[in-house]
DNA sequence: GCCGTTTTCGGCCCGACTGTTTTCAGTCG
């Protein structure tokens, strides 16, 4: 069994001992491994567990060591079928329901014999649940409400979907007199792929107007909640906000907290424990005395710190970016002044990877070259479909060279100060040849691989085809490794770890595909690959001049993969990429 | 179930909100 099905198992775990009212802490030790798996290589699990090694990985004990072994090698696990088969299936997905935890539902299920969301609906309507001890109206009423909006409203959001709303209301909430400071939160603050709220840190003297501003803004379908210093609001695409308005000594505090991650926060806190400090949103006290940390904080007792810097600093940390909140060592790493210098998005100098109209984009060369050239770029790659993309208008081979005969004479007009690549997105056929002969591609300055069809293949076979096409001499970089849209669909079946070997020992680039719907290779990935000297690109995939600012999303997915500016091709001045191409050309 | 420069047992982050109660349990982030 691979890593992320182990992994998936670990947390269906925690699942059922929640619904089966087992200690909270026992529950958290599997979501913890869970998550810990999730962070690993495929290699290194199969490494460690062959060296007997797995107990050194924090969080990872005698039961969890046994369990994940016993997954890895026989591909089952005995004392998860007996959990499974013990508990209803319907009573998972009823944890969907807002204001539905593992102890109502197990109320609901042993006074009702309730064990599905269908039931659930029908005892609902006949006033059943209203009349339960620790029940009443509104939580009935709540109920109905939720499974109501759960067809609608409860799925995740896309990051650019998300920023694109964000950033408007931190302009505007920043602009309005009473607000000293703004920022949005959560998961999009961390540059999460996907993102399932909203949230706003706000320090303002008056509260009423800020509220009253936030409640009544465009798109604005409802308004959830709004007290003295929360409103709650859902959009027209079903995206909830929740705004919170603090007193400005306690921004700091709370701009922290609900960026997060949980992981990190727990992690912080206990940090600050051993030295004797308690944080929360509210502040960081001394732990020791009467009284809570809200209440020492506002008897003055808290650290001041006017910037999260500040915050890290008073706990012995040098700053931790956003990005890296997801509890994977950047604490551990922060204490040794050892976090790496982030890629940013000023870092880019081009790109590759995309497309004209020739193929399938929606704007010309010379419109995408001029777009390129308004964004400071010293080069641009162009990387149209190649012949098998049939429904992609892939260009034959006279369309590819007479493309090539274009972007010559473009850049031999110096019409634009950017420099053009000429490239292809060259199909990997099913069997892992390429779609043009060598003879073709070695016309190129560059070559992007990707797979478009034959999606189902198993995985030995496409990890097989993929490599091979790694494996060709004119190669210079794999495009979105595993095909994933991000909500929609589910990437082919692919070892990750044998391709980003292949791609590290055939010098070829792994791209980091932008595209909001992509961001493949998933940013879990990318610090263990770079760390064994896997380089990338981040490639916007642009598909009309719009596109190419998509490169922000993969500068975030870069980010949250701890990737430095040395890991990243298109960082590079245009003469050392002229080399860089050159060299793999020999 | 995990963990330990006091601990191999007894802890395990912290607080707000809601609805149900009449002092609190459950849920959420």
């Amino acid at each position: 069994m691979t890593k992320n099905e182990i992994a998936d198992v670990l947390s269906e775990i925690g699942v059922l001992l929640e619904l089966s009212g087992e200690n909270p802490f026992k529950i958290r030790a599997y979501q913890s491994g869970a998550r810990a798996l999730a962070a690993m290589e495929e290699a290194e699990l199969g490494r460690l567990i062959t060296a007997g090694e797995l107990a050194t990985i924090k969080g990872f004990g005698d039961a969890l060591v046994q369990k994940i072994t016993e997954l890895h090698t026989t591909g089952r696990l005995v004392f998860f079928e007996k959990l499974k088969a013990s508990i209803e299936p319907g009573l998972a997905e009823m944890l969907q329901i807002p204001g539905l935890g593992p102890k109502k539902i197990r109320a609901l299920h042993s006074k009702l014999g309730i064990a599905s969301i269908a039931a659930l609906g029908q005892a609902c309507a006949e006033g059943k649940v209203a009349e339960l001890e620790g029940f009443g109206e509104k939580t009935q009423e709540k109920i109905v409400e939720g499974i109501r909006n759960r067809e609608a409203y409860g799925r995740r959001h896309l990051w650019w979907d998300a920023a694109e709303i964000a950033g408007p209301i931190v302009a505007g909430l920043r602009a309005l007199p009473q607000v000293r400071r703004a920022e949005s939160a959560g998961s999009l603050r961390r540059g999460m792929e996907t993102v399932g709220d909203l949230d706003f840190i706000v320090a303002a003297d008056d509260v009423a107007p800020v509220v009253e501003w936030f409640v009544a803004q465009p798109g604005v379908k409802e308004v959830t909640a709004q007290g003295e210093t929360k409103a709650s609001v859902r959009f027209e695409s079903g995206l909830q906000a929740d705004l919170r308005i603090v007193p400005a000594g306690q921004f700091v505090f709370a701009l922290h907290h609900f960026t997060g991650s949980k992981d990190h926060n727990v992690q912080l806190r206990q940090r600050a424990l051993a030295a004797g400090l308690s944080l929360s949103e509210w502040g960081l006290v001394p732990a020791e005395g009467e009284g809570t940390a809200k209440e020492k904080a506002e008897q003055g007792k808290s650290l001041v710190a006017g910037s999260e810097r500040e915050l890290f600093a008073a706990l012995k940390l040098s700053f931790i970016p956003p990005e890296l909140r997801e509890g994977l060592g950047e604490i551990e790493a922060a204490e040794g002044d050892e976090l790496p210098r982030l890629v940013e998005l000023a870092d880019l100098r081009g790109a590759f990877h995309n497309h004209t109209t020739a193929s399938d984009g929606r704007n010309t060369l010379a419109e995408m070259t001029a777009a390129a050239e308004a964004l400071g770029w010293e080069y641009f790659g162009i990387a149209d479909h190649s012949k098998a993309s049939f429904q992609a208008k892939g260009l034959s081979e006279e369309r590819l060279l007479q493309q090539i005969g274009e972007v010559h004479a473009l850049n031999a007009s110096q019409r634009f100060t950017t420099h053009v690549f000429t490239g292809t997105e060259c199909d990997i056929l099913t069997d892992g040849r390429l779609d043009f002969d060598d003879e073709l591609l070695a016309k190129l300055d560059y070559v992007v691989v990707s797979v478009h069809n034959a999606f189902t293949q198993d995985e030995a076979t496409m990890t097989a085809r993929i490599i091979r096409a790694i494996e060709h001499p004119l190669t210079s970089m794999l495009g979105h490794l595993t095909g994933r849209l991000l909500l929609r669909r589910e990437g082919y079946q692919v070892d990750v770890t044998k391709v980003i070997d292949a791609a590290i020992a055939n010098n070829v680039v792994i791209e980091l595909n932008a595209n909001p719907w992509r961001l493949d290779l998933d940013w879990r990935h990318w610090r263990k690959a770079a760390e064994r000297g896997l380089l990338t690109s981040i490639n916007p995939d642009a598909h009309e001049t719009a596109g190419l600012e998509d490169v922000r999303a993969g500068v975030n997915v870069a980010r949250k993969g701890w990737l430095t500016r040395e890991h990243v091709l298109n960082t590079r001045p245009l003469a050392e990429v002229k080399m860089w191409l050159a060299d793999r050309r020999r």
